[in-house]
DNA sequence: GCATATGTTATGAA
DNA sequence: TTTCATAACATATG
């Protein structure tokens, strides 16, 4: 699931519900997925300290917390769940905040891809590793200057974290379904005005995906219609065509979208 | 048993 | 140097 607005969704659950509270337990489920510290050094840098409001880089959310910051990363199938009583755990929660007041803040990932990192004020970059500019407020000619001269496939560009931060596998065929562009287009054959239109569905996409917190399947979206076997284009009804595009499972509209 | 899955990273080759 | 394909990671589902 967690891809740029999936990851707002979630930043928007935890300022919900628990920044600005103080940290009353750290319990570690799977050590394995605290990625770089011991769970005593978590629990020492986390109880008694208040969390701060949660920021986002693009799939990474961000907890300040006093000197350090909280990273956490969803893999696959991560989320947040909070519950308000603290009961009933789920079988995947891999670390679990007792926040003052009574409620439990859960991190929850089936497959174990990606994990916690803590990190000291300024050593973001350690964990995350180089990330470019967030998708969600690039500029127009932010996108063009980072494109230009990519002599890759256009899908590959949008997914390069180091390149812009956010975009996964689902969200770039959205855009790129958007901007009737053809996934396996090279970055470096695409006209200046077809760049433009691909900011565009860009900041469209993600305007209209962060509201909803997911990337929505909606019928009048890709993304509605590409679990469907048999799935069509929600503008001009043509079977959708599939095929690995950047190592991924990729698919689009053979009729709308162009290299 | 096989294939597939929203992410990242290492590796070797083109 | 850049880009690409592939495998690996771990787990569930069809």
């Amino acid at each position: 699931m967690p891809e740029l607005p999936d990851v707002q969704g979630f930043r928007r659950h935890f300022n919900r519900h628990a920044a600005g509270k103080r940290v009353r337990g750290v319990e570690v489920l799977d050590r394995a997925l605290v990625r770089n510290a011991r769970a005593p050094q978590l629990a020492r840098a986390l109880e008694g300290r208040e969390l701060g409001r949660a920021e986002r880089h693009g799939k990474w959310l961000i907890v300040p917390v006093r000197d350090h910051e909280l990273l956490l990363h969803f893999g696959m199938t991560g989320l947040l769940a909070w519950s308000g009583d603290g009961g009933e755990r789920h079988p995947h929660d891999r670390l679990e905040l007792r926040l003052a007041g009574g409620g439990a803040l859960r991190y929850r990932n089936m497959r174990r891809f990606g994990g916690i990192w803590l990190a000291e004020a300024g050593r973001r970059e350690d964990a995350t590793g180089p990330l470019g500019p967030d998708a969600m407020d690039l500029g127009r000619d932010d996108l063009l200057r980072l494109l230009r001269g990519r002599r890759g496939g256009v899908k590959a560009a949008l997914m390069d974290q180091e390149l812009l931060a956010g975009v996964g596998n689902i969200l770039s065929d959205e855009v790129l379904w958007r901007a009737r562009i053809d996934p396996r287009a090279r970055t470096d054959r695409l006209s200046e005005r077809r760049l433009h239109e691909l900011h565009e569905a860009l900041r469209e996409t993600i305007r209209a995906a962060n509201r909803r917190g997911r990337i929505p399947g909606d019928e009048d979206w890709l993304t509605g219609a590409r679990d469907d076997p048999d799935g069509r284009c929600p503008r001009c009804g043509t079977k959708l065509r599939r095929e690995k595009v950047a190592g991924r499972s990729a698919a689009w509209c053979p009729r709308c979208q162009r290299r």
